[in-house]
DNA sequence: TGTTCTACGTGTAGCGTTCTACAAAACTGC
DNA sequence: GCAGTTTTGTAGAACGCTACACGTAGAACA
């Protein structure tokens, strides 16, 4: 009947007594753990063998001191959009054959979230959709691995692994399809503080669309923040203006929900007095009450694209990879043929 | 141009450079680290100087391997809810100005979860709406400070800290609301597998109410899983049947717009034809899309009020409690009396 | 027979903190 | 001044794991 000698720890399995019950050395078993070479059949089973009847697991504090915890953080920037809950999804499966587990971390301010991850010796994070600046991602990518999911540019490829849709065709996609049913005064709701770099090429795709289609006149952008009333009334001002726009292509499926709100309670119709659009296709644009046409950028695809590169990143590889996938149109009645 | 001993942790300040930069010893620096008793203010402004000056943040790791770690886990059971949102928000206005972070889990396997954060060494764990068995919850309440939100019984009171709206309560209050607006064959729509207590414990209010009202022939409860395609065949079901229901209570909001969804679809209107009301006030209930009438259990102070609980449990307190929010109805155009 | 390899194990020094035990200094009260 | 008390500071041993450096044994080769 032997206490344990920490009562802190109570009754914790260390490395040691699994040494012990294998009769092996501590070196062996951690061999055995990490997979590292040099360990014979035998052993391994009689490790294995402890470790399960001691029912062992490595405490990543300890870990983390001297190598990896096996733990990859994930930052998103809010609950509420239903995207990320895909985007998980993704990552999830990426991971699920792998030791590694992932921790979330959720907020606007990436820096505090990231830095947080760090102190906490996490192998690598994970950001979504990060609207920082690209300098301080590029600064904080030279300390850990990380893979940011919807950031890229253009011109400047980022010096860490990227993930994303292709979010200029996207826009283009959605401005041609609302030429195609009928509509020429198409709107974009765009985001107003701190554009990130995916906002700013959903707009550039709809501005550059716009002028390919020769509407370069009816360019109309409207901004709005995040917030739920803010959104309402950049929405209503751009429906009670002198010429109405008879399409509004919002940034993302959040801002139009809204605005199907707005057009609702204005008494319009949708598509007939104005169609809306959003991008992300969550799964609240297949219910009746909304029917939102958007654009579907697969994010569980994302998730676990981003998940394997960020793996690959934390055992070796050196040079940026970027991902990227086309994106397409699923379309619903907000945006139907203009009858 | 002294290069850094450890490539690998490349640069991290330490506290021993933190105290050499100061004139202290090492101790001394973790004593102003943690508040302990015993440093004089000159010796702790000098450190607090230095501490700023290089930028010094302690690692968990290492910390984790003595004490704690300062991180708390969170675990959702997914990402879709926004309910959920609420609460994180509340929870984090709780750490606001602690030094804890908080890292979140995602996943209706609790157990792997929670094994996942004891082995990070977290100090604590808070649980919203876990499904598990009270028998589990107990036993890892025993390793670990744990708070469950949403997740409470009538009788027997957990031996660990819970925060709740009064679920029962809120249910009657449901039933109440309905048949003041005339309605008399309200149904529930329930949770199918492994219902948690807080389903069970709407479902017992509604049941109750519905008796106390003298309408207990009229109580029907139908199930469905969380999954989307089984939510509406279970409320096509329910409109479909010979008697059809002239309200529908839904355990929660999602899937009550669910339910929107499939009344929209059938062409009868709501609440003319049918009556439909939520659980948890989400932020969708206001789009006039949806204009859902539902519960509010205040999403924000309960994640508070639980951040709260847990810090002082993780801080010494040993008997468990319990705080429990009333709910309110907030009616909106989904229940409106019937015309 | 000696030399060189390779495969497999082990001993042990840290990693960056915390915290106990103790020492030194600074106050008490007489 | 001196014993007793309180306050302030320090040394150094853990915590559980990794990984480097090394030892040993047997096989392969000349």
């Amino acid at each position: 009947m032997n206490e344990p000698k920490s009562s802190k720890r109570q009754g914790r399995v260390t490395i040691r007594e699994v040494a012990e019950d294998a009769g092996v050395s501590v070196a062996a078993v951690s061999k055995v753990l990490r997979d590292a070479y040099g360990v014979s059949d035998t052993l391994r089973d009689k490790v294995r063998a402890s470790m399960g009847k001691l029912n062992y697991r490595p405490l990543a504090s300890a870990r983390g001191l001297r190598g990896r915890t096996y733990t990859l953080g994930l930052i998103f920037p809010d609950l509420r959009n239903p995207f990320f809950g895909d985007v998980f999804a993704g990552v999830n499966t990426a991971l699920e054959r792998t030791q590694y587990q992932v921790m979330q971390g959720i907020g606007t301010t990436i820096g505090a979230l990231a830095e947080a991850m760090i102190d906490r010796q996490m192998d690598g994070i994970l950001l979504v959709g990060p609207n920082e600046a690209p300098a301080y991602l590029s600064e904080l990518a030279l300390r850990k691995p990380i893979v940011a999911i919807g950031h890229h540019d253009d011109l400047t490829p980022m010096p860490f692994d990227t993930v994303n849709n292709d979010d200029q065709l996207g826009a283009r996609l959605v401005v041609r399809h609302l030429i195609a049913n009928g509509h020429r005064k198409i709107a974009m709701l765009s985001l107003l503080q701190e554009p990130s770099t995916v906002v700013r090429q959903r707009e550039l795709g709809y501005r550059l669309e716009m002028m390919d289609q020769g509407l370069g006149a009816n360019i109309n952008v409207g901004r709005a923040t995040q917030v739920a009333r803010d959104v309402q009334l950049s929405v209503k001002r751009m429906l009670e203006s002198a010429d109405r726009p008879d399409a509004i292509f919002c940034w993302t499926d959040l801002m139009a929900f809204e605005a199907i709100s707005v057009v609702t309670e204005m008494g319009l119709s949708i598509p007939d007095d104005v169609a809306i659009v959003g991008y992300d296709n969550t799964m609240y644009c297949d219910f009746a009450q909304n029917r939102l046409t958007s654009v579907d950028q697969s994010g569980e695809l994302l998730g676990l694209q981003a998940a394997r590169l960020l793996i690959e990143r934390i055992e070796g590889r050196t040079e940026a990879e970027h991902f990227v996938v086309t994106p397409r149109i699923v379309a619903r009645a907000s945006s139907r043929k203009r009858g």
